[in-house]
RNA sequence: GACAAGGUGGCUGAAUGGUCAAGGCAAUGGAUUGCAAAUCCAUCAUUUAUGAGUUCGAAUCUCAUCCUUGUCUCCA
């Protein structure tokens, strides 16, 4: 099925702040890149965002059909804490702190990741690299780059020559910045620095005696530059200029421009022709910090077992909530929201479940074929899933007239509005149906039919004691009781 | 201080020049119900941080001010 024939994609790309139709460097195939995470801790809920927001892209993209390479990376090496001479590699410290070895706090860290990342129904990426599985890769590149001339070598480190770039090159056209406001905004730099200006970033460093993490190079033992790893990996399994790249906002500057001053430099030409920036996660109205305690983990959402919220949410609701934003919008995470995602949620899904069961007529009340191109037409505007989602709700309130016999539909639009409410909802915006009344057995549905019937009876004796007792008893164990024109019926939260 | 993305109803969150400013949640009235819940119908921002400007027309463009988030710088 290749739907992308029949649809017009804009997307948002941050390197001309425009929206632009999307066109594919080589037909029905699209190359994406996404900057995974540092696992030196625990995955930030602002990252699940990310990686949630380019999941639903990646869903679409496949759903559209095309065939899709998503490339997210795994950094374990050389992401240091700050650009200075005394930087120390993220994990490197990390590990020094617990006293283990870098690689079992990439370990953990990783499969934490993937837990994370699963319970939310993320789907994996086709190729997910790591900077220690490509140290060659990235040691070719600064070769190449060395020998273009936009680089130098200082005592055993490798520096990116950022005033010799931008001569030829534009640097800061991503993030917006001139080179020149930031020369004027910098202070001089110190004797020791290494560095020609400080500007400059390091595509290899030099590991002194006591570092763990080192590699031979031809400039000396050391390791490479965070922003390196992004540049050989997408270069390897995507080609030299690639559809589309995405990350969080934070990444713009200087990791993303520094990743495009690294390709041009190396290739003479730009990497990518699409930029897609996911913006961030606040809690209650502010960013989120360890330091001040406005932080929550994904674990803590799931359990809730926090100070912050009020009860436990799902990973279907969490995501769900996050869908009714705009990717590039920022999202403020809150009990009040998630509360009112949680019954929108339920009211979705609900009405999903009674899909199945639609009486069927002669005509439909209903522009079932209207209504999903409406669909297709938020989703083609740059990924608008709020936008969708209003349309789903649409589709909610027909399926339950149709439900009252207020409204009709033929059994071919049903059949219609099923396939593309199951598209739209599970494989596209990849949120599962966890309600528990689904994985139905046939004990519970026999206790409760019983449960039904006697209360049934009861009412019909009016014997409004007995048949509250059984609505009540229920509704404390999360069941809630629906009497509807067809009987009753009921649903577990 | 610089750059970037923003500031929309009680909460949340769409809409970037064109009649009434989506949707979800909450609220109010009605239908339904033994009473509720669920469901349906109706109501719910003369107005888009503030001030000024451009335009026949602005939430949307321009300028200024205030505020939020991110990055850099400074500081540490």
């Amino acid at each position: 099925m290749q739907l992308y024939k029949d649809q017009t994609l804009r997307v948002h790309n941050s390197l001309t702040g425009k929206k632009e139709v999307f066109q594919p460097i080589n037909e029905g195939h699209v190359g994406m890149y996404v900057c995974g995470p540092t696992v030196y801790s625990n995955v930030h809920l602002g990252n699940c965002r990310t990686f949630m927001s380019f999941d639903m892209i990646f869903r679409y993209f496949k759903h559209l059909g095309y065939k899709v390479r998503y490339v997210r990376n795994i950094t374990d090496a050389g992401h240091l804490e700050n650009d200075a001479d005394d930087g120390e590699d993220k994990i490197a410290k990390k590990a020094k702190l617990e006293q283990i070895e870098p690689m079992e706090v990439v370990q953990r860290y990783t499969v934490d990741f993937h837990n994370t990342l699963q319970q939310f129904n993320l789907l994996p990426p086709s190729i997910e690299p790591t900077a220690t599985g490509h140290i060659i890769e990235q040691i070719e590149i600064i070769k190449e780059i060395l020998e273009k001339g936009y680089a130098y070598e200082a005592n055993g480190s490798v520096y990116f020559d950022v005033i010799k770039f931008n001569k030829d090159h534009e640097y800061g056209k991503l993030s917006g910045r001139k080179l020149e406001d930031m020369i004027a905004n910098t202070r001089e730099l110190t004797a020791q620095d290494e560095k020609r200006n400080p500007q400059d970033f390091a595509l290899w460093k030099k590991a002194e005696p006591q570092h763990i993490m080192r590699w031979p190079s031809p400039w000396g033992d050391g390791f490479p530059g965070w922003h390196l790893e992004c540049t050989a990996m997408s270069t390897k399994y995507l080609g030299e200029t690639f559809d589309i790249h995405g990350g969080g906002m934070d990444l713009k500057f200087p990791h993303h421009e520094c990743e495009i001053a690294q390709a041009e430099a190396s290739t003479g030409h730009a990497p990518v022709k699409y930029w897609l920036h996911a913006n961030m996660l606040t809690l209650n109205g502010k960013k989120m910090s360890k330091s001040t305690g406005n932080n929550i983990y994904p674990s803590e959402i799931i359990s809730g077992d926090n100070d912050i919220l009020s009860k436990a949410y799902s990973p279907a609701v969490v995501r769900f909530f996050m869908m009714q934003a705009h990717y590039t919008s920022i999202l403020d995470l809150s009990d009040d929201a998630l509360q009112a995602s949680e019954k929108g949620y339920n009211r979705l899904m609900e009405a999903m479940g009674n899909l199945d069961s639609l009486k069927t007529g002669s005509k439909s009340d209903f522009d079932v074929a209207g209504w999903k191109q409406k669909c297709y037409d938020a989703m083609n505007d740059d990924f608008n899933t709020p936008i969708l989602i209003a349309h789903l709700f649409d589709a909610v309130k027909h399926i339950n007239l149709i439900k009252e016999g207020k409204e009709n539909v033929t059994e071919a639009d049903k059949t219609e509005l099923e396939t593309t409410l199951k598209a739209f909802v599970y494989e596209v915006l990849g949120i599962e149906n966890q309600s528990l009344a689904k994985d139905d057995s046939n004990a519970l549905n026999g206790v409760m039919e019983l449960l039904i019937q006697l209360r049934n009876e009861a009412r019909a004796n009016k014997d409004f004691a007995t048949s509250d007792k059984i609505r009540d008893e229920l509704t404390a164990l999360g069941i809630q009781l629906k009497d509807g024109k067809e009987g009753t019926t009921f649903s577990i939260n």
